[in-house]
DNA sequence: TGTTTCTACGAAAACGTTTTCGGCTTTTTA
DNA sequence: TAAAAAGCCGAAAACGTTTTCGTAGAAACA
């Protein structure tokens, strides 16, 4: 077990001073050709890399880049931290997750704790509980230190930094004409509660999208989701109030979910019942029928967020105050659960 | 944009020493009460935090945990994770993740980069071109500089270290079994290329089970995908050579792929045939029909690995050479794609 | 009064780097 | 031959901590 070899153990083995050994690492041609091959060598022999701690503490800076996301086990924030991962990588920094669990405490400590020197900036999207308490406390006080935040899905008006996000109200606004351009008529939007901003901004393009075509639009139209856990039940009782012929669901869980107890009801889809489920991953792939979605490039989403951040921790600091707001494209991907 | 405080600024401001400072909030009794309370007083209103870098530089350790894993955009890999970072952060340790997409080249410069000081420990599975390859050299690198490493899932024999893993060949022997129980006769496995050691470890239980019953086991039951890409003409190709009326897959693409193929060759599902998948995964849950999985609980098996390093970790470090292979059990999850 | 013991604080080292500056030799130039 | 320049290297500071040790002054003791 042979302990990391530092400048000091160099420098001593090869009776040089400290600042030697460095300088002739780094090829300076203060050291001649002579010591700096010696010193090249041993380095190489004992496979010397400096320690990314120490550089971190000189530079005041970590190349280290902070995530808080709510959960990893979704497909959607999976594919937003590879996104993230590989921009990262390439320019040499790397990712810290943590996850807050959709709670506010431990959205807050896990910022407390990595504001603390360990990384150089966040990238992160706010936990439901944040969202209800609309307190942002944390992310000001980071801010205010002048570390960098990118925000991204679930992201607030109130605060300046840069933001990524997906133009909810217009994608809504568009699968909701899809579904009447192929004649469907009686439509219903399974949503999230309004605090989730993407469920209020789909369903308010959803109703849009229905009162520009001088379609009735009425709020038991709508079904909002608190809890995904359990919500087989409430999306079974709400499409059986009415006879449905287009369904949109603000993810894919309830799409899949939607499908089945339609089918169950007997209906077919899409012949008797079409649906679009936003987020194109891994269920709306394979379920039966596979399902038409809202794709929202979550591997995009997470590099642009990544090309962003570390472009203004690499920037002189003096382009202060033109935090921007990108907004992401999304895709119509047809598949089997509308007509063709 | 208020700088960041340290001890040096409160000591100035307060016109002490940074000694006392730091005894001062360390509540040490060789500080006035008085002068205590005035700094603790001053850092509270500052919101002083001690800078983490410099701790770790000061204490030679980070209190963060590598992760490297082939993908991130996995449901079985995302669980593992989530189960590291719920029991690291109760422990105090931050998680930082490195993605080798399978690459051997990425994990061995992962594995360089974070072995550099950033980190106390990995937590690992090892990419598909590393276990093709047989090349472990930065694994024995990294364990010889007394860095510790848990590897899960995807490990291999040669190298010492703590190890989490579940029991492949038993998991398919008993898949198999229960299988034959439920009266099929005509089994095949879809399973994984050789070198990645869950196909193989999988093919060796399911072939153990048929020969334990007296049945025959030829080499044309097994389907070895090497890419999950483009596998579904493969599927269909295998599952039309014979009449099988039992399928087991070693994860739930693959047997979500055979679903959809031998429903579409007619057959119904289970009663012509059944499938049984590795992964208990969200695609199982969710398929139609759903599907009867061995469930490997990655939430347990991320725990139990950040749980064993970080004993590791904070153990005297004398307690050397008692390296430990802990076996997860597997849980069959019975659902629609197998017969009452 | 002289010695010892507390009390309360500061100086300095250490962790591993990088970089500035200063200085000693040797070579070049006038 | 003396001065200037170049070549080569080391000392020290800095990043932000914690901790050991030293010490000044005050209090306690003889």
């Amino acid at each position: 077990m042979s302990q990391k070899i530092t400048l000091k153990k160099i420098a001593h083995d090869l009776k040089v001073s400290i600042s030697t050994v460095s300088k002739a690492l780094r090829d300076s041609h203060e050291i001649s050709v002579e010591t700096r091959n010696k010193i090249k060598v041993y380095a190489k022999k004992y496979n010397y890399k400096p320690n990314s701690i120490a550089l971190s503490l000189k530079n005041q800076k970590t190349k280290k880049i902070g995530i808080i996301i709510p959960e990893i086990v979704h497909h959607f924030f999976a594919t937003v931290i590879s996104g993230i991962e590989k921009v990262a990588n390439e320019k040499g920094y790397q990712v810290i997750i943590c996850l807050s669990g959709e709670s506010f405490a431990k959205e807050v400590v896990n910022m407390d704790v990595l504001a603390n020197g360990s990384i150089d900036g966040f990238i992160m999207s706010l936990s439901k509980e944040t969202m209800e308490k609309q307190d942002f406390h944390h992310l000001e006080e980071v801010l205010n230190q002048g570390m960098p935040i990118v925000m991204f899905d679930r992201v607030v008006e109130g605060i300046e930094c840069d933001k990524i996000i997906i133009d909810d109200v217009a994608a809504a606004h568009s699968a909701t004409e899809f579904l009447m351009r192929k004649g469907r008529k009686n439509l219903a939007i399974i949503s999230t509660v309004d605090y989730v901003n993407v469920g209020r901004l789909r369903t308010k393009g959803f109703k849009e999208a229905l009162e520009k075509r001088g379609m009735e639009f009425t709020e038991n139209r709508v079904l909002k989701i608190e809890n995904a856990e359990n919500c087989s039940k409430e999306i079974d009782d709400f499409l059986k109030k009415d006879d449905y012929d287009g369904v949109i669901a603000v993810n894919e869980l309830f799409a899949v979910i939607a499908s089945k107890s339609l089918k169950k009801m007997g209906k077919s889809i899409p012949e008797d019942v079409a649906i679009i489920a936003f987020t194109d991953g891994i269920l709306s792939k394979y379920a039966s029928p596979t399902l038409t979605t809202i794709g929202q490039n979550g591997e995009d989403m997470g590099g642009l967020a990544a090309t962003k951040l570390i472009e203004r921790l690499e920037s002189k600091e003096d382009v202060e105050e033109s935090y921007e707001t990108v907004i992401v494209k999304t895709s119509l991907v047809e598949r089997e659960s509308t007509p063709q």
